[in-house]
RNA sequence: GGAGUAGGCGCAGGCGGUUGCGGACGGGGAAUGGCUCUGCCAAACCUGCCAGUCUGAGGAAAGUCCGGGCUCCCGAAAGACCAAACUUGCUGGGUAACGCCCAGUGCGAGCGAUCGUGAGGAAAGUGCCACAGAAACAUACCGCCGAUGGAGUUUCUAGCUAGCAGCGAAAGCUGAUUGCGAAGGCUCACAGGUAAGGGUGCAAGGGUGCGGUAAGAGCGCACCAGCAGCAUCGAGAGGUGCUGGCUCGGUAAACCCCGGUUGGGAGCAAGGUCGAAGGGGCAAGGGUUGGUCUUUUUCCUAGCUCCGUGCAAAGGUACCGCUUGAGGUGUUUGGUAACAAACAUCCCAGAUAGAUAACUGCCCUCUACUUUGCUUCGGUAAUUUGGAGAACAGAACCCGGCUUAUGUCUUGCUCCCCUC
RNA sequence: UGCCGAGUAGACGAAUUGGUAAAGUCACCUGUCUCUGAAACAGGAGUUUGUAGGUUCAAACCCUACCUCGGCAG
């Protein structure tokens, strides 16, 4: 699984990305070709086009307002990313996603999180189709 | 059995399965681009990626309350003195150091085990002690006394004086009366004495008792508290005993004095290395345009989508700092202990949107229920099924403490109740 | 992660060289006025000073530990 790591990244993909919602999710959606024009450096122009299939990037935020408490932020974070994993091979690649945390999601089990990432994913039509 | 108290160099479930994450190690190993093009370089002394082996949170990792190491800036030979700061302060020891730890002393709390202690100086000075109260550190409101001094009193007395009456020869005696009147009596409470009692207050000039006194008072005595001196025990804080003069308010977590300690400041986001693209800044130079004067060479000034050069800033954890350390484990020795020494042995997280997880099986432990056996009917043993394995909590440069949060196991000791 | 600052009625906010039921304004409640409401006037209630200990005769104030909130490096 990628990661997004840079905080520049993380900002592009709040200002240009496509927003859905739960009540204990939010996610954000860009697609890579889009933030290909804010840094134009990492791609060359003559492969801009259909040569590029760099797996899609996932990024958690999770603040402290959710929980004070360090431990409960990393739980729901390592939960996201596992149940992320569990539908990796439906996701679609060039896309970077953003998951935010919800104050309330500090109830939510793993079976929670699976569905509704699901559904989110289904929403922003980032996931393999229906097929 | 109950209640309490002090510890633990005590534990933080175990073994697996599937899918995954960080680091280290040694292997395999591209695409692509460049060039001096049948080979080299970038990254080929192996990058992305691939599989393998090893390894991966805590007792508090937390709070950031202290003390260090380490780094930079300012200052500075070294030492002494002064100043300043710290706010450290019973004694002895431990430690790299500490406001920490250990052992003891005094005081206080508790029936006790034991616990608490910010525990130098108020007899060096200054300040404060509201209200109340006479007075808050020096006095006298009520009260007591009035010994001493003063004033009054003859309707207090002794005594003296004068004339009158009676008796008498006289001296004189008796009686009532006039006046004086003590160093005596009584009255006053004016001066004064007093700090027992009342009242005020957190606090009123040691406490209790007896004597004493005009009334009182360490004025005297006994015991107690406290102070000073001496002796003695102890390494010391202090303990014990004797003697003495009799007594001093509280507050220093008020200023302060004394003693002690100390270069100051910032903190790994310290600090250092490298520093792309595209822009902008400054400097001097060149080029070019315009203006003025002198002159036809240059100079001055203002500007520029101009040119290259130099300087400085800036962007990013890309790399270093970064984990071998006052290190861990074990044994022995010294010490009451904190701790120290010697020997042996081991290398044990290093992330940076921040790794150690998600789901799940078995064992073990605890607990609830079902059934059965025993029963002194309180329970106890086995068994079936279900549930839980938690609580507090996530390394972020590294150590030593403190504080706070919190599940469970276990050891010693104390008090109370019951039974033998 | 490191470093600073602040907590006083429902809201704002004074009292901080310790001194005795902790000012004031708005809001709240009751009444008067009015046909009703507002305004005005009169009266009233509410805070033990974030929490817990300590020093002191006495603590919002001094000391210690904790809790919460905010800020800076950003």
């Amino acid at each position: 699984m990628y990661r997004l790591r840079h905080p520049r990244d993380f900002s592009t993909v709040y200002r240009r990305g496509i927003r859905c919602k739960t009540s204990h999710l939010t996610l954000r959606v860009l697609r890579q070709s889009a933030a290909a024009i804010v840094l134009p450096v990492e791609k060359p122009p003559s492969a801009s086009g259909a040569v590029q299939r760099s797996p899609s990037r996932i990024g958690v935020s999770i603040s402290t307002k959710v929980s004070k408490r360090a431990v409960v932020r990393n739980r729901i974070k390592r939960q996201i990313l596992a149940a992320l994993q569990q539908l990796l091979p439906q996701l679609l690649s060039n896309w970077d996603i953003v998951v935010v945390v919800h104050p309330q999601a500090t109830q939510c089990d793993y079976q929670q999180f699976l569905q509704e990432l699901k559904q989110l994913l289904a929403e922003a039509k980032v996931l393999n189709g229906h097929s």
